[in-house]
DNA sequence: CAGGAAGGAA
DNA sequence: CTATGTCCTTCCTG
């Protein structure tokens, strides 16, 4: 995968790297000689690696390597292909809609831009086009069309390497059991030459199964079912012809495969071991003969039916149909993965799915929130008889009580390798002993961890449907989806969707916020990440500039939400600012209580949330968002967290535009991770401005921590909390560290010195601080797992004003 | 219902 | 560059 490029230029066009106007004289002149003493160059370094690379320089490299002649006509073709695979595609050009819906099929996007939108062919792109039954000759010929150069011999032959040996077998499910099957035995022969696939074979026959090809019927071996197929396509076959609207090459259809049923076309297979799956289905993959995984629904009589259809006022949107079709093509469905940014339907695209599967149905979400959501989507937008959704979490165990029906439930339910419950346990017995039409795999990015790559083998599905926003993950395993669940069949266009309404709008900024003095002299100290990160956090020019947006942003009428990964720093902003907060700890009542509020009551208007609001919680009001702690450059939180405010209900009317803010502090680490986290949002076509003052807050006398003191007071609180206690350690450390050496003995990691401290808080501040310092290095044994969370937290407080009070 | 255990995120 | 610490979620039990 290329690197990935911004696309804006990093410093407002007006604003510059403004120094800090807002500043006083004296404090800038402090400030200058803290940041002259630093060794910036180390920053400096990482942010021109991601700042640095202008938009376009890649392209002329590309050209000096190119000796191909551009086509005569070349203006009008809008693809630049290089002879790595690389695409560029030109969004100004008049067929830009075609060559994106070509592109989309064939080759992954890369970045979407607003002029230039880039591409690149992959082993897995190609394969995914394949399956969706392009042929090899009319992907080179559509490219050579589009190219504006010939293409280079290099990518004709990648293309035809790659997609000669796809779709050449596949693998199928017969009565719970996993098969590869092929209608060319050699290709078996091959695969099974292969130690890895022959060691996970599973059945011992000698050769191959051979059996009549499985059209009509034959999937059930004895008499009876044979005949109930048989019976069932002249039934269609019947009913289609009787059916006046019915295309006349949709009988045909049908009754050509009743035709093909009487030759005798031979498929052989061979059994595979269930639970060797996924190597078999990755090894295949590697030794480049990708098994497709299609299931031929119509034709499944082993299976009942389940009686869905979606309601009339179920109005599937263009992409929405557009995505679908990629998994339905052929009239079979095949696994594979959808990707659509947040709010725009991704339920109903799985529902959708399984009206046209039509049988028994799984759904696994990440919490049981969503479990509940995509229960009542259900019901909402199909005709399912409630008692035929299960539900399977800890509090809700039950089964439908037909053939066929709906479970829906969550990935940690299905893998748990603890104790179960005895009636988790049945519902367990009950999932595996059954064949699922389809598995719906929501948030299917979280699948590639460890534990849930066994669900794939806990059930047998017929087809597999991934959902997501964000096919993102900043470790490596995002590719292993496509063994997992499948190829990539469909990946919206961010910015398409935005520009017609069908998610909102957003403005994004970065805003700059100087450190004040005191601060920056903190942070240059030698310390820790944690503390200095604190300290960038907690900066009062970033609490100010948060109370001057929330202000600005409440006056427009908006809803905001200001989200902090810190809790200690969510407390303190929100506290000061006398906002409702949520995260971890708050029980469940009060989190409905508060966001009932946020929703409906206009006297709150914002709240702050820790990441507990990333995921999962759905606030349809929200119309601005301020990020005040974005640490670790997590691309996919940043793409999650603007996915709140997409499906703002306000996004219809005019101009209305939701904001995103991220709040940074200048001069340290937050600016590298900031620019880190906002590389998939640009490729979306996001253009982040960088705010580096902000008009009138300046003049404002009345914001929090205007005053020297305020701040000292406030850093003093800072460094005094829990993640900043590294400071003291030389004060008191030695003095007490032996004291407590036997006292606590288990905990987890570093919470469990957190843990101790707090059944300790009857000591004085000093010795509390010493016993906590001294147990960091080892608290890898600590272990005393003595009070709860809350009440820990309270305690913490509680010991921190102790230390303040015994500092003064 | 509180609390523990386990695991994920990045 | 990786390892880490912190937060959050799930489920199950006493």
């Amino acid at each position: 995968m290329p690197p990935k490029r911004k696309a804006q230029a990093p410093l407002d066009d007006d604003g510059g790297f403004d120094s800090g106007a807002e500043e006083a004289l004296s404090d800038q002149e402090t400030f200058d000689k803290l940041r002259d003493s630093f060794d910036v160059k180390a920053m400096s370094r990482r942010l021109r690696a991601t700042h640095a690379t202008d938009p376009a320089s890649f392209l002329f490299k590309k050209c000096d390597q190119w000796d191909a002649q551009l086509k005569p006509d070349h203006i009008n073709r809008p693809l630049w292909v290089d002879d790595a695979g690389r695409i560029i595609l030109e969004s100004f050009s008049p067929i830009f809609k075609d060559a994106q819906d070509f592109l989309i099929n064939i080759a992954e996007p890369q970045s979407r831009v607003s002029r230039i939108h880039e591409y690149s062919l992959t082993a897995h792109s190609l394969f995914a086009a394949v399956s969706i039954g392009k042929s090899s000759k009319e992907i080179i010929d559509t490219l050579e069309r589009y190219s504006k150069t010939a293409l280079s011999p290099s990518v004709i032959s990648f293309i035809d390497k790659s997609t000669s040996s796809f779709g050449k077998a596949k693998i199928v499910l017969k009565k719970t059991l996993s098969y590869i099957e092929s209608d060319d035995p050699t290709i078996l022969q091959r695969l099974l030459k292969d130690a890895t696939i022959a060691e996970c074979r599973a059945d011992t026959t000698d050769g191959l199964i051979m059996e009549a090809a499985p059209r009509i019927g034959v999937m059930a071996i004895p008499g009876t079912k044979m005949a109930a197929g048989a019976n069932q396509v002249a039934h269609q076959v019947a009913e289609a012809a009787a059916d006046p609207q019915a295309p006349s090459d949709m009988i045909a259809a049908l009754r050509e495969e009743d035709d093909d049923d009487e030759e005798v076309a031979q498929v052989h297979s061979f059994q595979i071991k269930s639970e060797e799956r996924e190597r078999v289905v990755k090894r295949c993959q590697d030794i480049g003969l990708p098994l497709t995984e299609e299931y031929d629904y119509e034709t499944d009589m082993v299976n009942a039916k389940l009686d869905i259809d979606l309601r009339p006022h179920a109005q599937i949107r263009y992409y929405q149909e557009k995505a679908l079709g990629k998994m339905f093509s052929n009239s079979r469905a095949r696994s594979g993965i959808i990707v659509l940014p947040c709010g725009a339907g991704k339920t109903l695209v799985g529902i959708t799915a399984a009206c046209g599967v039509k049988k028994s149905t799984i759904v696994l979400c990440t919490s049981a929130m969503s479990v509940v959501q995509w229960r009542a989507e259900f019901l909402k937008w199909s005709n399912i008889s409630s008692e035929d959704i299960a539900v399977f979490t800890s509090e809700s165990k039950n089964r439908f009580p037909r053939n066929a029906g709906i479970i829906i439930s969550t990935y940690t339910m299905i893998t748990s390798t603890r104790n179960r419950s005895y009636d988790a346990e049945k519902v367990m017995e009950f999932i595996r002993s059954r064949e699922w039409g389809l598995l719906i795999a929501d948030e299917v990015h979280v699948v590639p961890a460890n534990i849930f790559k066994k669900v794939t083998y806990s059930i047998a599905s017929h087809a597999k449907l991934g959902l997501t926003a964000t096919l993102l993950r900043e470790d490596d395993k995002i590719e292993d989806l496509n063994f997992l669940i499948g190829p990539k069949l469909y990946e919206a266009n961010w910015q398409e969707l935005s520009e017609q309404g069908h998610i909102a709008k957003v403005q994004c900024a970065e805003v700059w916020c100087q450190m004040t003095p005191e601060f920056y002299t903190e942070w240059l100290k030698p310390s820790s990440v944690q503390k200095r990160a604190l300290l960038s956090i907690m900066n009062p020019r970033k609490f100010q500039a948060c109370q001057f947006l929330i202000e600005y942003h409440e006056r427009r009428g908006d809803k905001i939400i200001v989200f902090s990964d810190n809790v200690y720093a969510l407390e303190k902003y929100a506290k000061k600012l006398s906002k409702a907060y949520i995260y971890g700890d708050t029980p469940q009542a009060e989190r409905l209580r508060i966001l009932e509020n946020f929703q409906h009551n206009d006297q709150v208007n914002t709240i702050f949330l820790s990441k507990i609001g990333d995921t999962s919680l759905d606030l349809p009001e929200a119309t601005c968002l301020i990020q005040i702690s974005s640490h670790y450059g997590s691309r996919r939180q940043e793409a999650q967290r603007l996915g709140r405010i997409l499906r703002a209900k306000r996004r219809n009317d005019e101009g209305f535009n939701a904001f995103f803010y991220s709040l940074v502090s200048k001069d340290t680490d937050e600016m590298f991770y900031s620019s880190k986290r906002q590389a998939f949002l640009v490729d979306q076509g996001y253009a982040f401005k960088v705010i580096t003052r902000l008009e009138g807050l300046e003049k404002r006398t009345d914001l929090a921590f205007y005053t020297t003191h305020e701040r000292r007071e406030l850093l003093m609180d800072v460094l005094l909390s829990k993640d900043a206690d590294a400071a003291e350690e030389k004060i008191n450390g030695d003095m007490f560290g032996s004291k407590f050496a036997s006292t606590g003995r288990k905990g987890r990691k570093k919470n469990g010195a957190r843990r101790t401290a707090g059944t300790l808080s009857e000591l004085s501040g000093g010795q509390d601080m010493a016993y906590i310092e001294y147990n960091k290095s080892r608290n890898k044994e600590l272990k005393t797992k003595v009070v709860k969370n809350g009440f820990l937290r309270k305690l913490q407080r509680g010991t921190a004003n102790a230390k303040k009070a015994a500092k003064e």
